[in-house]
RNA sequence: GGGGUCGUAGUUCAGUUGGUUAGAACGCCUGCCUGUCACGCAGGAGGUCGCGAGUUCGAGUCUCGUCGGCCCCGCCA
């Protein structure tokens, strides 16, 4: 007896209930809690105390005269303390009900108490009012997990992928796992590399994603794919974007991508309806990609409000206004967004003209439709036949805004983009509660890049081009279109996916377009081709970034908020300290010196 | 690599024009209290103002640098 006090065991205690799912109905039995301290109450002679687990609050109540012993233990008690408790479920008199708590009707009448454990005084409270700096949140991040939220986080995601494995297997698709230990594709983001001991020289690579064992499945005929699985990008982070994320990885043989678009509504609609018990309908809206960049200057738009962009080029042909002259001149192009019946401030108008520069805009005009006539710093270049045109072309009367951006059209696109999104938040236009899916899709094949000088590929290297515009492949490579398509979700990019090519004299036109010599394409990709010429069929996939998705669904502004242990914006670990520096010897072992 | 912003007690914050001993709330500690539920009451402890230089008679406050958190640009096929 004595031991198990000063050892903190259970003995033979063995808990009966979860505090948060005692009831009225449970009023009469005789339970065993465990738990721990959220506040004790110490009235002198009875004590209460709130006791939580993963499932919520409960009161327990110890008074001397049904137990001594536990009361004159419960004195000792302090918040965080780990107890267990037996006693007996009462109904609360109607004055003592506390309807703020699931358990508020009731309280457990403690006749033996253990404390299991002591704790200090926590660097914050475990509750969901305080704002924690994030720094104290992820050094303590075990306390912080703590939390009632981020339990519930941390509890749905896991239902999500608990659902999305049922779904997916009803569906025929296999989890396979694919090797974490890989080799380096320099094509695409950075790679975290691991040196090999064995193999001195020679590095692993962490995957960037499973693409290409997934591919190399569908050759062995496994026809359905799927993975839960963990990826790894050295790139810069993001609110969005963690060094590793988890992907639901997809890939099936002989399928077009209307059968993927199928698959991933199905699957969506069941992580909906396990997340939010709300049904989405389907078949999601689809935009090509040109018509989302015409309409919304991005490829993955938020369609929960309007505030649709413009193109306004034709009313400024040959206009005096050098601005806008010198970008048609330039190929470029003038477009703009309405806004109506909205009032926004000359402050409000100066700061939206520094935001655009943020995206390599010049800046960006505004004229405001007054009772008086048009306010604008720019409106005395434009001539009496712009106004006109501009007018009848947005329909323009008392009390609109017009916002217009002139440059090359993926400045522009960028720029009104986001003052979209910027208008859509300050304005309080958008439709919190909405779930807007949509996919995006006949992206270009390739784009050029200035930098390397040469055509990179949009998606990735092994993206099919559409079958009608295969002729225009090496005359007119930037009017490919891809196989390839997004699925996005109230303006964020939940996965993406594309039909694959599957035979290896097409994989060898690509890479050539691509700059990939016959030689470099044997070296980095030779055993892909090998997999191509032997019978590979027509397959296609998504990979749906999971992170993204739980934080979307739980409404989370940050992907950490559903990461268990994320790093910081430096990609350091501020609870195990990683990355850390190791000993020289194993330094040594690897054959690896440090620069000073 | 770049821009912005923040950094004061365990936590959340205040701190005037540069001026005495840096404050509040919560938390913590001690005592009292038998129906509270953010219990209450009385008392108490707790600070390298992120770090380092500089300006000044004097710096939490001004300047420069630096470190760290967050947001963004670049980057992320």
């Amino acid at each position: 007896m004595a031991d198990e006090e000063h050892t903190g065991s259970l003995g033979n205690w063995k808990r009966s209930a979860y505090c948060g799912d005692l009831r009225l109905a449970d009023v009469g039995r005789r339970v065993t809690v465990m738990g721990w301290v959220s506040s004790q109450r110490d009235h002198g002679g009875v004590i209460f105390v709130d006791l939580r687990d993963r499932t919520g609050l409960l009161q327990i109540v110890l008074n001397p005269s049904v137990s001594a012993e536990a009361a004159a233990l419960g004195r000792q008690v302090r918040s965080e303390y780990v107890i267990a408790a037996q006693g007996e479920v009462v109904r609360r008199s109607p004055e003592t009900i506390n309807p703020a708590l699931p358990t508020g009707e009731i309280e457990v009448r403690v006749s033996a108490l253990k404390v299991l454990n002591t704790s200090q005084p926590t660097p914050f409270p475990i509750d969901d009012e305080a704002e924690i700096t994030e720094t104290v949140r992820l050094k303590y991040r075990f306390l912080d997990l703590r939390r009632p939220k981020m339990l519930h986080n941390l509890r749905l995601r896991h239902r999500l992928a608990a659902r999305a494995r049922e779904y997916l297997d009803r569906c025929g698709l296999v989890e396979v796992e694919t090797p974490v230990l890989t080799r380096s594709t320099p094509e695409g983001a950075r790679d975290y590399l691991v040196p090999s001991r064995v193999n001195r020289g020679c590095f692993y690579a962490l995957p960037q994603s499973p693409q290409l064992f997934k591919q190399m499945l569908m050759v062995s005929g496994l026809d359905r794919y799927y993975q839960i699985v963990r990826c790894f990008r050295d790139e810069d982070l993001r609110a969005d974007r963690q060094p590793e994320f988890t992907q639901i990885d997809i890939e099936m043989s002989f399928v077009e991508p209307q059968d993927i678009f199928e698959l991933v509504e199905g699957l969506l609609e069941e992580l909906v309806d396990e997340a939010k018990g709300l049904r989405i309908p389907r078949p999601f809206p689809r935009l090509s990609y040109a018509e989302a960049m015409a309409r919304y200057g991005t490829d993955r738009p938020d369609t929960r409000f309007g505030l649709e962009i413009v193109d306004l080029s034709s009313c400024f042909t040959g206009s005096q206004f050098r601005l806008f002259a010198e970008a048609l001149e330039k190929g470029g192009t003038v477009r703009g967004i309405l806004v109506r019946g909205q009032e926004l401030s000359r402050k409000e108008l100066d700061d939206l003209v520094e935001f655009v520069k943020l995206f390599g805009a010049g800046g960006l005009a505004w004229i405001r439709i007054g009772s008086e006539g048009w306010q604008s710093p720019v409106v005395k270049f434009l001539s009496e036949r712009e106004r006109s045109e501009l007018g009848t072309r947005l329909g323009l009367r008392a009390g609109d805004l017009v916002l217009l951006v002139a440059d090359r059209e993926a400045v522009v696109c960028d720029a009104l983009a986001n003052v979209r999104l910027r208008l859509g938040e300050r304005l309080n236009l958008i439709a919190r509660e909405r779930l807007d899916f949509l996919w995006v899709t006949d992206f270009p094949l390739v784009e050029y890049s200035e930098e390397e000088r040469r055509y990179v590929a949009r998606h990735h290297p092994f993206t099919s081009p559409m079958d009608e515009d295969l002729g225009k492949l090496e005359r007119e490579p930037l009017a490919v279109r891809a196989k390839a398509y997004d699925v996005v979700l109230n303006g964020i990019e939940i996965g993406g996916g594309s039909i694959r090519i599957h035979r290896s004299s097409l994989q060898r036109r690509v890479f050539q377009l691509l700059g990939i010599g016959e030689e470099e394409a044997r070296r980095k990709f030779g055993f892909l081709l090998d997999a191509l010429s032997y019978g590979a069929p027509p397959h296609g996939g998504i990979a749906l970034g999971f992170d993204r998705l739980v934080m979307m669904l739980v409404g989370a502004n940050s992907i950490r908020e559903v990461i268990a242990f994320p790093k910081t914006q430096k990609a350091v670990c501020l609870l195990t300290e990683a990355p850390g520096p190791v000993e020289a010897r194993q330094l040594a072992e690897l054959g690896i010196g440090l620069k000073k």
